[in-house]
DNA sequence: GCAATCACG
DNA sequence: ACGTACGTGATTGCT
């Protein structure tokens, strides 16, 4: 018996259950009526023939190599709707949880991919089943080829063997190819010739046996009328026959093994039909869950040197951890040591007496032949840093593995992660420590249960490792994990050992100036409003304001007025007390957060120590806390006094690099917009130039006004701008604001054709990408809801602009951080602020290190577009920046 | 634990 | 989940 290959063409059948199933929505409003008619009938057809393997083909929206030859193919077709396209993501997902492999390729649509791995298989003696709803699939009928065709909609299904379609058509599947060339088809807008249909096609063909032969013959043929068509339309004639013809050559690499049917991961599929509210799905997945083998013993070990043996002479990878008390390692200490060589049962745990003991194992880290595994790496690395140890390449992090798999989870806990990617059920961690004040310490725990715990930290630890990075290479994102994310681990943690030197004396001294006018300033509103009240509540400042007071009510949120800055300015003349709340936020916002908040964070050696975070921005920026040092006041003078705390150590300069416009230059890459690539290249200033453009005025005549208003627009486009918000932001009316963008679009042709095409590809696969491939899926893209679904166009925009730029900047970190060490040179790298980077550099080293800090930032990555950064130089970074 | 506000790119 | 711009974090008040 040979092997049964399946080859479903998911495009037709997602089409044919579209239209052939009504308003099938879950309540959110996501269409699902395609999905579903295409699993009901995967399911029904693998049930039925049991199929060994199976591969799903889909069209795919690019220009096919049919358009080259024939400008009008499928001309006619309108784009599917949004409610249709938007499913195919949907559908790939599933078929992605379902373990069914997919092909579509650029230029070819799903009948040629079909056709092509129909004839290998054939070639390797499986017996082939294409599932359908296109009736030209039976063209490809052949011995071991089975075509089976939907009939009306997608309840039933005819089979045909080439039998079947001899005995209902006379003749063989390959001459209905002529058949079509003769009548053509209207649907793909394939001529044919005018005033043939189907009879007299086939007659013609049954007689001729194929269009070649028809006029070789065309002197027999009977009827004038007949004769003078096919006579004038002969090269019509073969065009739609060419037209017709399934390509059977499709570049590809086939092996059809590929395809072999795989075990579902049925936890993923019952989330995603709960999802869907696929219920009669659900009902088909195996309900006994599966039970888990513990594959690990845990070990006390009170003496370090019994495992440092162990690994020293094991030439094998091993998973680590350093567990530490609290939530944030920066401000705990390291407690417990733990290793597992991969492939081995036991977990060795060491209570550390001192962190200094880590030196221990200093060898072992820094073994660069064996790959390092962690969960949670970054924490490891900042420890083993502090205490002078350099854990070195080839190392990996599986959180951070996660991460890049689904950047917009709220959290990546190893419990939920080996639940979802392992089926194993783990401790929370609210369960091994508790919660809120009764919060344990590790040293508080039973010996048996944190045995467990970390025994199974470290076997998902390591069983992560292949399931993770199989994912990531499929999804080709195994340059962005190991060539960036991972080698970024080390910098991000240099630079949170680093820290930043911060003079306390001088933010207490402006503390205290500060205050003065913070007191002053509450008298004097007490007095406006003519009672005491608390000023940092919104609701009592509203009642005062708008109650006691009558001011107008501008705006209100969801629990009553509202009485932020942009109400407060509109309100300013109406009364004395504004300006005062105005200037009272302002200074209570620079003690609060950056004077007393920035004091308490100043450590023993007199420096700030931030800690960053790789894995919460969902774009792949990164961001910074305890405390954020990515929002130190720089807009106004008074604010930016606070960055004359920020200094270089003694003998050392602050060398500040930031990359100009490198969001609007990323945009200019992406949309490929030959206008703004022209403008960067000739150097100009872009606002300036983007403002003469769009407000028709000379490149010198541009006033201030006009180029700040084009800034905004420029901001405003990076972030998928609505003419509302644009008109708010300019005080402007919405017609002049909707006015300035379509100037805009009609100025940068390119940007408007990248923001359509954005949406519908973000739409179709269900996620956006940026250069690197990071990947963001945006379901909100399927919304019915007006609101929602604007907000995934937004994002669909936004997210391969910001992405992108922060794909950039950390390869400009890594080749830095490791330009340093290389030469060997003591200046460090301290922060990122997403487009600017800072090096702390010893006086003798600040030309060397301006050179090669620009010239890394510049050349990070080869765009369309320069990369161009500006270097400032100073003894703080109020002079630096 | 959430809402409002405001700091940054 | 958002009455209309993307991405973050800290502080304060209040339930």
């Amino acid at each position: 018996m040979n092997k049964k290959f399946m080859i479903i063409d998911g495009s037709s059948l997602i089409f044919r259950a579209f239209y052939a199933i009504r308003n099938l929505t879950t309540k959110d409003g996501i269409f699902t009526n395609g999905v579903y008619g295409f699993l009901n009938m995967y399911y029904r057809v693998v049930d039925e023939y049991k199929p060994d393997n199976i591969c799903v083909v889909f069209d795919k929206s690019a220009p096919t190599f049919r358009h080259e030859d024939y400008e009008a193919y499928k001309g006619h077709r309108d784009k599917a709707p949004s409610e249709l396209s938007s499913q195919f993501g949907i559908l790939k997902d599933i078929l992605n949880s379902l373990n069914v492999k997919f092909e579509e390729q650029d230029g070819y649509e799903a009948d040629d991919i079909a056709g092509t791995l129909a004839k290998k298989a054939q070639e390797e003696n499986y017996d082939t089943i294409l599932v359908t709803g296109d009736k030209d699939y039976l063209q490809l009928v052949d011995e071991n080829i089975k075509v089976l065709l939907t009939r009306r909609g997608i309840t039933d299904v005819d089979e045909y063997n080439e039998e079947s379609v001899e005995e209902k058509y006379e003749l063989k599947p390959i001459q209905l190819i002529d058949v079509k060339g003769l009548m053509g088809d209207p649907s793909d807008n394939i001529p044919g010739v005018p005033g043939v249909g189907e009879k007299t096609a086939l007659k013609l063909i049954r007689e001729y046996d194929s269009i070649e032969n028809v006029y070789a013959n065309i002197d027999n043929i009977s009827g004038k009328a007949l004769k003078k068509k096919l006579e004038e339309n002969e090269t019509l004639a073969y065009l739609s026959k060419k037209l017709g013809t399934i390509f059977l050559e499709v570049p590809m690499d086939i092996d059809i093994e590929k395809y072999k049917i795989e075990e579902p991961n049925y936890e993923e599929l019952k989330e995603k039909y709960e999802k869907l509210e696929f219920n009669s799905f659900i009902k088909k997945l195996p309900t006994e869950e599966i039970e888990y083998e513990e594959d690990f013993e845990y070990v006390f070990i009170k003496d370090s040197s019994k495992i440092l043996d162990k690994l020293k002479k094991s030439k094998k990878d091993f998973a680590f951890h350093l567990f530490y008390n609290g939530s944030n390692y920066i401000h705990s200490k390291p407690e417990i040591l733990s290793f597992k060589i991969i492939g081995e049962e036991k977990v060795y745990i060491y209570i550390l007496k001192d962190e200094k003991e880590l030196l221990d194992f200093k060898e072992i880290f820094e073994n660069n032949s064996i790959t390092k595994l962690s969960y949670d790496l970054k924490s490891d690395i900042y420890y083993l840093l502090r205490n002078g140890i350099d854990l070195k390449v080839p190392y990996e992090d599986l959180t951070v593995a996660e991460y890049l798999i689904d950047p917009s989870k709220n959290s990546y806990d190893i419990d939920k992660t080996a639940k979802l990617y392992l089926n194993r059920d783990l401790f929370s961690n609210e369960e091994i420590f508790g919660k809120g004040k009764k919060k344990k310490n590790l040293a508080d725990i039973e010996e048996e249960q944190l045995g467990n715990y970390i025994g199974m930290y470290m076997s998902v630890t390591e069983d992560l490792r292949k399931t993770l990075t199989e994912i990531i290479e499929e999804r080709q994102m195994h340059d962005l994990y190991f060539n960036v994310e991972l080698p970024l681990i080390k910098v991000l943690a240099s630079m949170e050992v680093e820290g930043f030197e911060v003079d306390a004396g001088y933010l207490t001294d402006l503390g205290d100036k500060f205050n003065e006018e913070i007191l002053e300033l509450e008298e004097k509103i007490y007095e406006d409003a003519g009672m005491e009240f608390n000023i940092n509540s919104p609701k009592q400042l509203g009642e005062v304001l708008f109650d006691k007071l009558q001011l107008p009510v501008i705006k209100k949120t969801k629990t009553g007025y509202s009485t932020d800055a942009e109400v407060l300015d509109k309100l300013k003349g109406s009364h004395k007390i504004i300006e005062r709340i105005l200037r009272y936020r302002t200074v209570k916002k620079l003690t609060t957060t950056y004077i007393d908040g920035l004091i308490k964070l100043i450590g023993e050696d007199g420096r700030i120590h931030s800690t960053f975070n790789q894995t919460i921005a969902v774009t792949g920026r990164i961001s910074s806390i305890d405390p954020n040092l990515q929002n130190i006041p720089v807009k106004t003078e008074e604010g930016r006094l606070i960055r004359k705390a920020f200094v270089a150590g003694e003998g050392k300069k602050l060398v500040d690099a930031d990359y100009s416009q490198i969001e609007l230059r990323v945009l200019a890459h992406l949309a490929n917009d030959e206008v703004m690539l022209q403008f960067f290249k000739e150097g100009l200033d872009i606002h300036r130039k983007t403002a003469s453009e769009v407000f028709n005025v000379d490149f010198d005549k541009v006033t201030s006004l006009d180029r700040s208003n084009a800034k905004a627009v420029n901001f405003g486009i990076v972030y998928g701008i609505g003419d509302y918000s644009l008109s708010q932001d300019l005080n402007i009316t919405r017609k002049e604001a909707r006015e300035y963008i379509e100037n805009y679009l009609n100025t940068y042709k390119g940007i408007k054709k990248y923001m359509e095409e954005i949406v519908e590809v973000g739409k179709e696969q269900g996620y956006v990408e940026t250069i690197m491939h990071r990947r963001r899926y945006i379901p909100e893209l399927n919304s019915k809801n007006f609101n929602i679904r604007g907000f995934g166009e937004r994002v669909a925009l936004n997210t391969p602009i910001q992405g992108s730029a922060a794909d950039i900047i950390k390869i400009a970190m890594i080749e830095v951080y490791n330009k340093l060490k290389e030469k060997n040179l003591k200046s460090k790298l301290i922060l990122q602020v997403h487009d600017e980077l800072i090096i702390e550099a010893t006086e003798d080293e600040v030309e060397e290190v301006t050179n090669l800090l620009k010239e890394i930032m510049e050349n990070a990555v080869k765009l369309k577009v320069d990369l161009k950064v500006d270097i400032n130089i100073g003894d703080s970074w109020y002079e630096s920046k």
